[in-house]
DNA sequence: ATGAGGGCATAAGCTGGGGTTATGAGCAGC
DNA sequence: GCTGCTCATAACCCCAGCTTATGCCCTCAT
């Protein structure tokens, strides 16, 4: 897939190969076996090059969601390796170490490369007290609030948002939920503990907190499946259901009276201004 | 990494081995060897299982990004190779072809596994001839319009979005940009002819339509990477920028006084409904 | 308490996918 | 017409990753 993409950038079999770091006879043979398989010509060549057929520029499309999926695991496996004599060290709770720290991962890369990063994700109090004993450069929380003995910026605001089936009742709604309807009606949950759960309950408290939960998953996987077989509704984070609110396979319930937010935030030991790697991190996260 | 996700669903080597058709030697080598490179225990092996580590959760849940870009991949590449013998023949435009089918066609192989599913990728006029000649049984157009000859039915609604670079000063705006003011910046775009772009250059008509493009270029990776770049705004399709703005590696820039919408629609011979596999394709689809 | 069964690890051996080098043919442009 | 780029084909080679065979450990039911 990567040698699909690079062909289609550098628009030569050989150039794309090189630039992989093989021999251009195994990207003849790699594209060639690709090709087999589909039962479709990918590139045309020529004398003077090769370029995406059409159903060539499809495939690396998709191939190139693939490919940018497995750059975002790589970086993130990296940074999970270079523990020891890593140059920055980063400790990140479970949503940013998940969604986000990847792509920055990435970007970081770009500006600084040969930077070895090393990441430990634990939830906001496990990353306060490593910030504190000098174990992690840089940290990130999600919550309302900020851990004591810590500065901080606001990278993102994380919105939860509550999401149903395209076939549920609440999908064709035009009016927002109110926040007691919401209260009162059983959703599916993550099991006690999740910071998401702990944020709704405390965001509903006025409201009698939440009601028995409809079902409780362990994952959040768990919980995305039985929301799109129609069991129920939900809240998670918008950056957990991008994919599924952009594609319709899920829907966004607005929902009345509540402030389903939380903020996402960089946080370093108070007074000790990121410098070096760290302030490269920052600047490209910062951005509120 | 499907082992990864199968140890994490059935909490054993074995079993999960067993799943992907491999022997559990084989799955205990792949897990050691992914650990030592990784450095980090992924699973803890005990005599009754195994369960995922914290970093092994992590892990598996950027695997699992892999995973499901790849399973898409795969149900599009199925369909381009069964171009003969199929018993549902669908057409469909690019950018549904690029960003939803796949995941369509996954869901339809979940109802209707075995069925095999051909696809043509082609513009919304070659969608409508396939149908017109019986060599396609169902389609997916995106335009303002119906091809004529055909019934149709909305299955989504396409915004087109205005983005920037997070440090662009338009990412800063709280009012709306004029419709004017759009029409009379330098866009971002892609060559003419893109249909992306005859939508936002009618929708601007009487506003005199779009300005001298700031940039041409050919693909919309391309576009993405030069407004990540902050060179200027664009517009894009939502579907293409999901995953952007979600991670505020793009930024949404509201505008006022246009419609920048276009319906994506499943069209089929005019006054033949569908039945079989189409039929189920459609539900999983029409959902306004 | 004791066997049966499931879980995992280790060891030895084989196989083929995917690479390499070497070479040739076609076309573009100085 | 030569030079330099393109890609294709052929012959060879290697090792990653599988399988089979085995052993140990723990749990649970008889």
């Amino acid at each position: 897939m990567e040698l699909l993409l690079a062909v289609a950038r550098l628009g030569s079999l050989g150039r794309a190969a090189r630039e992989l770091g093989i021999t251009q006879p195994a990207a003849s043979s790699r594209v060639r076996a690709m090709e087999q398989q589909l039962g479709v010509r990918l590139v045309t060549r020529s004398p003077s090059g090769s370029r995406l057929t059409d159903a060539g520029s499809l495939v690396t499309d998709w191939a190139r969601r693939v490919v940018e999926a497995a750059e975002e695991f790589d970086a993130g496996a990296r940074a999970l390796r270079a523990r020891r004599d890593s140059r920055l060290r980063v400790a990140a709770s479970m949503t940013i170490a998940e969604y986000l720290l990847p792509g920055w991962l990435i970007a970081l890369h770009g500006q600084l490369p040969g930077t070895a990063v090393s990441l430990l994700a634990g939830n906001s109090a496990a990353v306060a007290r490593r910030l504190r004993d000098g174990e992690a450069d840089l940290g990130f929380v999600e919550g309302v609030d900020v851990p004591g003995g810590l500065d901080a910026v606001t990278v993102a605001h994380d919105r939860l948002v509550v999401v149903v089936a395209p076939g549920h009742p609440w999908a064709r709604r035009r009016t927002p939920v109110p926040a007691r309807e919401l209260a009162a009606t059983p959703l599916i949950l993550r099991e006690e503990g999740s910071g998401t759960r702990q944020v709704v309950d405390a965001a509903l408290a006025e409201y009698g907190g939440l009601a028995a939960p409809l079902l409780e998953l362990s994952s959040t996987t768990a919980v995305k499946s039985a929301v799109s077989s129609g069991v129920g509704p939900t809240v998670l984070s918008q950056l957990a259901v991008a994919d599924e609110l952009a594609a319709r396979r899920m829907v966004e319930v607005p929902v009345e009276g509540v402030r389903l937010a939380r903020e996402l935030r960089a946080v370093w030991p108070q007074g000790q201004r990121p410098t070096g790697p760290s302030r490269n991190l920052l600047s490209l996260t910062a951005r509120d």
